[in-house]
DNA sequence: TGGCTCATGTAATCTGTTACATGATTCT
DNA sequence: AGAATCATGTAACAGATTACATGAGCCA
C-alpha cells in the first residue's frame, strides 16, 4: 500500500465553499442555507445547523461574508451577503481539481454481506432502497422540467439543470439495477 | 423544518459492521481489512488505519472477534476471526432497515456553483470526473466477468456480483450524463 | 543499498452531529 | 389553543483522518 502522499494544499473544509457558493447566488440566512441543503443540494451535500451557524461566524470574521440584521418585528433574522473577497476565495477553490467524490451507501454494505442475512432479508433492503429512489426521482424530474424553461435565460439555471440531470441519470440507473437484483434474489429466496 | 426526530436506537457506528462483515467471510489482519476497503468496498465505503486498528481492539474486548498471532518470522501479523457472538451482532444489524445512504460529490458542488467558474472551467471538472469513472468502470467490469462464473457455486459471490453490478450500472449512467453535460457546456463556452 | 510493500499502532486534530436552550410567528 | 415553522445559537460528544513512530521482508 503506497505511502499516503502528503496533501500539499488540499483538504480544505468544504462546508465553507458550500455556504459561500449558496451565498454567491443571493443573500441568505443560516436557516435558509439549511433549507437549500435539504432541497437543492440534498442529493450530494448536507450540513446541520450545528455546523452552519458557527461557519457563518468564521466566514464573517475572515471577511468572506457580511451580516445584516433583517429581523421582522421581534423575529430574529440575520442575512449574510458574500463579499468580493469571499467571491475570490470561492473562485479559487472552484479552479482547483476535485479532491474527493465519495459515496457512503449502507444499503450496499448490507448487500455485500448479504450471505449472513439471506436472500429474503437482503431483498427487503433493495425494495426499501427502490422506494426511496422513486420518491427522489419524482422530485428531481419536476425540477428538471422547471429548469429547462429558464436554462437559456438565466445562466445559473443551466448549472442547476445539469446537476438535477445528473441525479435523474443516476437514479434511473439505480432503478434498473434494482429490477435485476430483485429478480436474482427472488430466484434464490426459496 | 420539522423537528429532527429522536433517534431511538439508530446511528450505531458503521465501521464495526464493515469490519465484522469482512471477517464474516474470512479471518483477516488489520492491514488486509484496509486493502479490502480500498478494493472491494472502495466504491461505497472507506476507512483509514487510524480507525481500523482501534476498532479491532474494541471488537475484541467486546468478544465479537478473537485475535491470533500469525507473524512470519519477525514480521508482525495479527489475524482476527469473528466469533459466534460477533456473527450474531452483525446479523442483528443486517436485519434493521438502512438508516442513511449518502453521497458527497465535490464534483457536483463545483458544478452547481458553475456560474462563478464559467463553462470552460466547469467542463474541466467534468472531463476529470469522466476519466476517473472510466478507470473504475474498467476494473468493475473485470470483476463482474470473474464473479459471474462462480455466482451459482459460491453464495457470497452472488452478493459481490450484485454490488459490482450496481457499480457498473451507476458508472455507465455517469458516463452518459458526462456526454450530455459536456455538449451543453461546450455550446456555452465560446 | 534504496525503495516499496507489509505491518501495527498512537496522539493530535479536525469536522461534524446531536441534544439542548430559547423564543416569535403562522396556520388550523 | 396547540402544532408546525421560522430562527439562532452552544456544549458535549462522536467519529474519523492525518501525521508520526517504528520496523521487517522483498526485489531490482
Amino acid at each position: 500500500m503506497h505511502r499516503e502522499e502528503k496533501n500539499e494544499m488540499a483538504n480544505t473544509k468544504k462546508i465553507d465553499y458550500a455556504i459561500l457558493g449558496l451565498l454567491s447566488h443571493e443573500p441568505l440566512t443560516g436557516y435558509e442555507i439549511k433549507q437549500r441543503m435539504n432541497t437543492s443540494l440534498q442529493m450530494f451535500w448536507g450540513a446541520s445547523f450545528g455546523s452552519i451557524y458557527p461557519t457563518l461566524n468564521i466566514l464573517e470574521k475572515d471577511g468572506f461574508v457580511t451580516s445584516e440584521d433583517t429581523s421582522i418585528n421581534a423575529r430574529e433574522r440575520i442575512s449574510y451577503t458574500i463579499t468580493t473577497l469571499g467571491r475570490k476565495h470561492l473562485k479559487e477553490w472552484l479552479l482547483i481539481p476535485v479532491e474527493k467524490d465519495e459515496i457512503r451507501y449502507e444499503t450496499l454494505l448490507k448487500l455485500f454481506f448479504g450471505t449472513e442475512n439471506g436472500a429474503i432479508g437482503t431483498l427487503k433492503h433493495i425494495v426499501a432502497f427502490e422506494q426511496k429512489v422513486n420518491e427522489k426521482l419524482e422530485v428531481l424530474r419536476a425540477s428538471v422540467t422547471i429548469l429547462e424553461q429558464s436554462r437559456d435565460t438565466e445562466e445559473e439555471h443551466l448549472y442547476y439543470l445539469l446537476t438535477a440531470e445528473f441525479g435523474v441519470h443516476t437514479y434511473e440507473a439505480y432503478l434498473k439495477w434494482c429490477k435485476v437484483a430483485k429478480a436474482e434474489l427472488r430466484k434464490r429466496g426459496k
